[in-house]
RNA sequence: GGCCAGGUGGCAGAGUGGUCAUGCAGCGGCCUGCAAAGCCGUCAACGCCGGUUCGAUCCCGACCCUGGCCUCCA
């Protein structure tokens, strides 16, 4: 049975959904102000993963995960580049989706936008305000009132008063607690705004979450999820929001990814250390930068350097080179399989542990090159079983032999067959020198050349070094 | 300062109270015209100090170190 780490528990849980047939997820996407970064992509893969993997395991799911469409950022963004804010968004959006589909990310079921909302958003305030968990500000802004929700810290594990005395709370005026958070802000001049019953304004970020998530599933939500550094105070904030304003359970299993490290920091924005997911995908495979992140557990951190992504294509060259060349398989063979299943499953089920479920997948790609020459036919239908675990992993999905071949660096693959015709004819005439010389041509062009049993002889592109 | 998470072999990274993680790298062998790939074997670790235990990397306590959150943030 699978066992989730719940944030709020801070302890493992069995995996018990409201409706097995309609899995209720929610994830915090992304601001679109700017392209995404892989701090986003691990958050993107992780999510993907969790979902691919309760839709093996037989469940229903539905899959929500925002854009906010509308913040600070955004404005500040748009006024930078003199447009529109919403044609920022457009943009960022557009891209967006274009490197989530360039990383095999399946779309959600829903991706509501923010600026759609907002009447859910007014709503939800309104009956805040109504049941005197909000209130306004002398700068008219709308702010939920903190001491309202005695359960507020629960999920991020904090107590109001080390929060008081947290060195980092702004004092302001116009909240009658520092941790009164805003919920809607007043428009200030050449600002986008909607009407509201408190004025124009537009919403603050937290409340688009609450909103969006009960207005597309019920509640209780079964998964809420995101990055580590919205734990708080984003899902706390939603947390108080959600139930002040409904007063029922709002979400049961919070799960947290883990930051992509660059040296000892998180990658991030703000620190100017991050590389885009675009930026990324000129020099990694899609596959490889997938693997790199699923290869460390999903709440801890990964190092974000060519040697960790070197180390993922090896890994992924390594199933490739085992499925390469198998016969088309027959048909599952339970018998055959079911002991590799099983074991992948009991990894998976302890709480999404991608790094022994991955030491499954390296078993199997290893069983796949024992039996190979004595019995091809097992082989291959080991073969379909590592494809189709993989594929909870979003990998190996490809061919093989064009995986290995690659196509986006170097030489052409005509020159590279002329040569290897050229050293197969040296190597039948017994020219073995002028057959290596040709090799190390290839090889000094990227090309690996590798001779088979009988004549055939295989290459494969090495990836360019990753400095 | 408060809170949370973590410190595992050369590197990455799981895990367990007492016989195997896994991958890369290394070493030895097999295979190969050579090589690559592959297979077999092999080396090697649990931050530090105490405690519990027949036995602890795994449990408890102290200490040291690292990262994160407390402000926008996946």
């Amino acid at each position: 049975m699978l066992q989730i780490f719940n944030t709020r528990t801070r302890r493992m849980e069995p995996f018990e959904p409201t409706d097995p047939k309609a899995v209720r997820v929610y994830v915090c996407g992304v601001t679109v102000y700017d392209d995404c970064h892989l701090g986003h992509a691990r958050m993107l893969v992780v999510f993907d993963l969790v979902v691919r993997y309760l839709r093996r395991l037989g469940y229903g799911v539905r899959y929500v995960r925002n854009l906010t469409d509308i913040d600070d950022k955004i404005i500040r963004r748009a006024a930078e580049l003199g447009e529109p804010f919403d044609h920022l968004a457009r943009r960022m959006i557009d891209r967006f989706h274009e490197d989530q589909e360039a990383l095999g990310i399946a779309p959600p079921d829903v991706e509501p936008c923010a600026t759609a909302h907002i009447e859910a958003m007014i709503s939800l305030i309104d009956r805040l305000c109504t049941r005197g968990a909000a209130y306004q500000g002398a700068n008219r802004d709308i702010y939920f009132r903190v001491a309202r929700f005695p359960a507020y810290g629960t999920l991020s594990g904090r107590r109001l008063e080390e929060l008081r005395v947290g060195s980092r709370i702004g004092i302001d005026e116009t909240k009658e607690d520092p941790l009164d958070f805003v919920l809607w802000k007043a428009a200030k001049p050449g600002e986008p705004a909607w009407p509201s019953p408190w004025g124009s304004g537009r919403p603050g970020w937290h409340i688009e979450c609450s909103a969006m998530s009960m207005a597309l599933l019920e509640l209780p939500i079964d998964i809420h999820g995101g990055g580590q550094d919205l734990e708080f105070p984003h899902h706390e904030n939603e947390v108080a929001q959600s139930e002040a304003a409904t007063g029922r359970p709002f979400v049961r299993y919070w799960i947290h990814n883990g930051f992509v490290q660059v040296g000892e920091d998180k990658m991030a924005k703000s620190q100017g250390n991050f590389m885009t997911i675009r930026e990324a995908l000129e020099r990694y495979d899609p596959e490889t930068l997938r693997l790199w992140l699923l290869a460390s557990h999903y709440r801890s951190p990964v190092a974000f350097t060519g040697e960790n992504l070197a180390r993922a294509r090896s890994s992924l060259e390594r199933f490739y080179l085992a499925l390469r060349g198998l016969p088309e398989p027959v048909g599952v063979d339970p018998a055959v399989f079911a002991p590799w299943e099983s074991r992948f499953a009991a990894a998976m089920d302890d709480d999404f542990n991608t790094p022994d479920a991955l030491a499954v997948l390296f078993d199997l790609a290893r069983e796949i090159n024992r039996v190979r020459a004595e019995d091809p036919m097992r082989a291959s239908r080991l073969g379909a079983g590592l494809r189709e675990l993989a594929r909870v992993f979003g990998l190996l999905g490809s061919d093989a032999e064009v995986f290995l071949r690659g196509n986006r660096h170097g030489v052409s693959d005509e020159w590279v067959e002329d040569q290897m015709r050229e050293r197969q004819r040296s190597r039948e005439a017994g020219r073995y020198a002028e057959a290596d010389r040709i090799r190390q041509t290839l090889l000094d062009a990227g090309i690996l050349v590798e001779d088979g049993p009988g004549q055939q002889a295989r290459w494969r592109r090495r990836p360019p070094s990753a400095s």
